[in-house]
DNA sequence: CGTCTATTTGAATGTACTCAAAAGCGGTGG
DNA sequence: CCACCGCTTTTGAGTACATTCAAATAGACG
């Protein structure tokens, strides 16, 4: 089991000791996971943390006229998970599925907490985490609300020029909120410039 | 100075026993806020983890053609404060205002860290505080990528009665990603239904 | 080469914005 | 009590941005 990429990830916030690692790691599932294979469907509770070692995944909701919407990319040494139906044990309106072969580390609930029960620094750390995806998400918000597809779109391409050459255009579509077939048009409109 | 609502605050956490309570209240200053002060603007680095005992404070942005843009509300029980700003030290973007004449309660960053370093609790407590926010804002970018303006704003109403018989239908509209005179149009169409 | 999926195109439609102006709604002072 | 002020909300016409639907084109892969 390969968890060196993880402890590398928390080495930028505040690095873990031996104990810290050992404790870490012992709870750590590796999954294999192909391409187009969920990590969580709706209706499951989420039950992991999920680290992503290599691969990408998309977490996305389906609405009532069965679209898809993409909440969230993540890929190398990123997380992914349904914070709200792992925290409160409820059902999941969210899918997680890989876009690439993937390789992922996984911490069960109770894993967690006892991580947090007893050691300052995995509270801590998991604070650190989410603060900076919700400042993240913060931008993505005040973006939608003032910016249009044109600027999302290219906006995007700056962020994440690797997520941008790895995707499809659906998918970012989706994520930006609108349809594949506008996207095109912004990208006809931005190459004659 | 009232610090019972905070304290009642964190009781829906991990309760403060009494030397965390007497710790973080030591720490708080209270301030007494006259509607339409800014208690951050652009520019400031933002200082203060700021708890909302009474009033009503929005968080803005204003983009390059001088329109401004609604990303938070907050009022009584709730948190408010530009935290990349606060965590990186960097100029804000954004600006605080007080929407009502309104009462705060302060904490500075030396303050809070050294709640943080000294007090699993408070680390939690934050932690879960923020994952909240979190989900919240996850829920928030999902409907923006997917509903309409008509469906945002009845989203809005249900969610938050109390805020929307408080604040002009100008704020919502703003919070809303539309303009004031489109949000004036959605409601005709409710009214008539 | 054929199949599957992703991307592009175009025409028609719908959703939301802009700008300008009118109407409504408190408050405040005469 | 009413007249006036400032601010919010509403209206309407014209325009711009984005979607829908159907079909053509282009790429990727076995």
């Amino acid at each position: 089991m390969n968890v060196q990429p993880i402890l590398d990830h928390f080495a930028n916030y505040a690095p873990l000791d031996e104990l810290e690692s050992k404790e870490l790691t012992s709870r750590l599932s590796e999954r294999t996971i192909k391409r187009k294979q969920f990590i969580l469907q709706e209706g499951d509770v989420c039950k992991h943390y999920t680290f992503v070692v290599e691969g990408c995944f998309r977490m996305y909701k389906v609405d009532k006229k069965g679209n898809e919407h993409n909440l969230q990319f993540s890929i190398e040494n990123g997380w992914v998970g349904d914070i709200d139906s792992f925290h409160n044990e409820k059902p999941s309106e969210l899918y997680i599925e890989a876009m690439e072969p993937s390789v992922i580390l996984q911490l069960e609930k109770p894993d967690l907490l006892y991580l947090y029960i007893h050691y300052l620094k995995f509270n801590r750390n998991f604070r650190v985490l989410i603060e900076n995806a919700f400042i993240s998400l913060q931008k993505r918000v005040l973006q939608n609300i003032s910016a249009t597809a044109e600027e999302k779109y290219v906006d995007f391409m700056n962020k994440h020029p690797n997520l941008f050459n790895r995707i499809s255009n659906v998918q970012i579509a989706s994520y930006l909120g609108v349809t594949p077939e506008f996207l095109s048009k912004i990208r006809r409109g931005l190459s004659s410039k």
